[in-house]
DNA sequence: TAGCAATAGTTGTTATAGCAACTATTTTGC
DNA sequence: GCAAAATAGTTGCTATAACAACTATTGCTA
């Protein structure tokens, strides 16, 4: 690749898009009285996916350090979205699922992020999302998990 | 655009990558001992190149808030990498600029930023590098600044 | 089987992110 | 010219991010 594409800021780029639609989809959800963030809000996705999950399991799901994942856990766990549940057998263990007013949740917010969804995807093709898919897992490969 | 893309992880791959970036970034420059954030680096990149700025500008060029900024010069001006000087006719205006340390450090960074670039660009092309900038400035100008 | 390593999770600390509220100036509009 | 609006920046607060250190439990191995 041609040394001017290394000065090219693909770093800031992706932040720059990513900040704006962390924002917009906060702001949508303040705006119609969510009550959610919008992390707390791909933890709440996740677990109505996977129905029952530990937070080993959640963080590697959502690529999220296992502490940032039991400090949101905590906070849904208080808002009543969330129940703990001790494994029998192994006692390390922890088990997370959501409580009815967490299913509630997922309901009542899922039509408003699907909406959000197509937004971000306007005037763009499944050949666009194909490639900026590809793209993506490219770089992500490319990258040393141990330097 | 098909319905199924409006529930593909599009935010969830961007997020993905960019931490991986982020990390990789950190470790690396942990690992050499550069005694600096990821975010300490791009402002001073960014007061490299425009060698005097403001607070508001140095946020606009970076995507950060001005609040987020105004607390990571102060960390930089602890450090010895920034100074601040008032404007002599409107004292609300503070310029920012590199001190020698900074220009210093920018020097000393700069090298290992360009072949993280690198490594990260390795294998996709300059086609890759407009297909990516397209799609996520069509994603970004898609998103509504108002909700 | 005793001791050590590995696993699951929490807590402490520092940094970034962003909203609201605040001070201090400067500009605008009547 | 003066009050209100706009601008520049800081401070308070809450949330996410990640590393290090810690507790508790389980698995492994000599």
């Amino acid at each position: 690749m041609a040394d001017t594409f290394v000065n090219n800021p693909s770093f800031f780029k992706l932040d720059a898009t990513l900040k704006k639609l962390r924002n917009y989809w906060q702001k949508m959800f303040d705006s119609r009285q969510m009550d959610i963030t919008v992390d707390q809000w791909l933890l709440v996705e996740n677990l109505y996916k996977h129905k029952k999950t530990t937070h080993n399991e959640l963080a590697r799901n959502t690529s999220k350090d296992i502490t940032t994942v039991s400090r949101i856990i905590e906070l849904l766990v208080k808002k009543g979205l969330v129940k703990r549940e001790a494994d029998t057998y192994d006692r390390r263990k922890v088990y997370l699922q959501l409580t009815p007013d967490g299913t509630e949740k997922y309901k009542q917010v899922k039509p408003l992020v699907h909406e959000m969804r197509k937004t971000g995807w306007k005037s763009l093709t499944e050949a666009d999302y194909a490639e900026l898919t590809r793209i993506l897992d490219t770089i992500y490969s490319n990258i040393p998990t141990k330097v």
